[in-house]
DNA sequence: ATTACTAGTAGACGAGTAA
DNA sequence: TTTACTCGTCTACTAGTAA
């Protein structure tokens, strides 16, 4: 999002325009974003264009409300402040083992998805997934871990069924290496699968039901340009 | 902060700028803040002239750092994101019933302290303050707290004496109506001091070392531009 | 490679004003 | 009072280039 309209929608968002339609006028807005009530006019014409807002402009004031596109963006500004602030360079999700719907397991052991699995994490999955429903208060820290690079996974078509692409991440459950995947687009997804070499239902003895710590790692893929300790 | 700033302030602390020196080219930084390596010179420039980074000019590559004051800046922002997306009208607080260094009494039990508390809070406090001290993990929500309006209270001098600007938020402990004050300046302070029309010791029966749950009032202070359930 | 100057230009802004 | 148009100004950007 250009940096231009972050600013408005956040001041919009601190008035309550999330749940609620806001009565503000161009004037007000102006104000508090230090601008001229014909910038500020101006601003929220560019908001409507772009979608991130919704307006009914009555004949006294125009009431404004944040769409559910402007929310995305905010959030995932939200969610750079939180990798800044809160996260070190892994992530402890809480979860519970579950049978996926079945689907899970059929989609990531297709082999076009294995194949890069061998190529971009360092072990050959098993044939087969860990399906992980996590816990609903680290959902947050789930959608930071979406908003990072990760391995991208390139999507494929078969038997004109669609494929797309999955982004994968490195983790640990108990220990042993393994790494979380989940779809790029679709967010507020709350299930994992988990692929690793073992099968990791036989080797850690665990069964539906049962509470499990995934320990996703966030240090950089590639080699950044982080210099440490340098005074 | 201009939000122009805050932007580049923000990518560079996603690079780590906040724990090191991190060795970025203006064209590196223009690359990822889609603008060209001219203008993120400038913007570094700037940037430094804000006192927001320090940098290290070596041969080849610079090396910048955010500054304590870049942090702030950012940390500001944070709390904006927490404002919207994490609290609600109230929060509490968990904190420790502690006997002030003798300072804290004395401060806010001025009589031109007290006089603007009977006018803006609506009861006349007791004369004496109790003193919390916040829990660790509680200190986040603190400074989103003081981050919020409240309650001015304008300071004074007295013999020579600066008292500054204390800001006043309404609050419930146990129930019962009091107020939390902190100092306008000076952040990353844990103590609260408590002002409440009872003597709270006696009346709650607490004492030192007791454990108490303080909930801070955040609805807004002015009737504000909010419309409920407006579709 | 770098960083950062100068110059020219596109676009953001506010004043005036209409509806 | 509103919102939002046109238009002139001025800022903020990029291209070219020096060090």
């Amino acid at each position: 999002m250009d940096e231009k309209y972050s600013f408005a929608l956040r001041k919009i968002a601190l008035l309550g325009g999330i749940n609620n339609y806001v009565a503000i006028s161009s004037r007000e807005l102006g104000e508090s974003l230090e601008m001229s009530q014909q910038s500020a006019s101006k601003r929220i014409l560019e908001l409507l264009d772009e979608k991130y807002l919704v307006r009914d402009l009555g004949a006294r004031k125009q009431r404004i409300k944040i769409t559910d596109a402007g929310v995305d963006e905010l959030r995932k500004e939200y969610n750079e402040y939180r990798r800044i602030f809160e996260l070190t360079d892994h992530v402890t999700l809480r979860g519970r083992i579950v049978t996926g719907m079945g689907e899970g397991g059929y989609y990531i052991t297709q082999r076009p998805y294995m194949e890069q699995f061998q190529g971009k994490l360092d072990f050959k999955p098993f044939e087969g997934t860990l399906n992980v429903k996590v816990a609903k208060e680290d959902l947050g820290k789930l959608e930071v871990i979406r908003s990072m690079p990760g391995h991208v996974i390139d999507g494929f078509e078969k038997d004109g069924r669609t494929f797309g692409n999955v982004i994968a991440y490195k983790a640990k459950i108990h220990n042993i290496d393994c790494a979380i995947v989940v779809p790029e687009r679709s967010h507020y997804e709350d299930m994992l699968e988990l692929v690793c070499k073992y099968h990791l239902r036989r080797t850690l003895s665990i069964n539906d039901g049962d509470d499990v710590d995934v320990v996703v790692d966030l240090s950089p893929l590639s080699s950044e340009n982080q210099i440490s300790c340098v005074p």
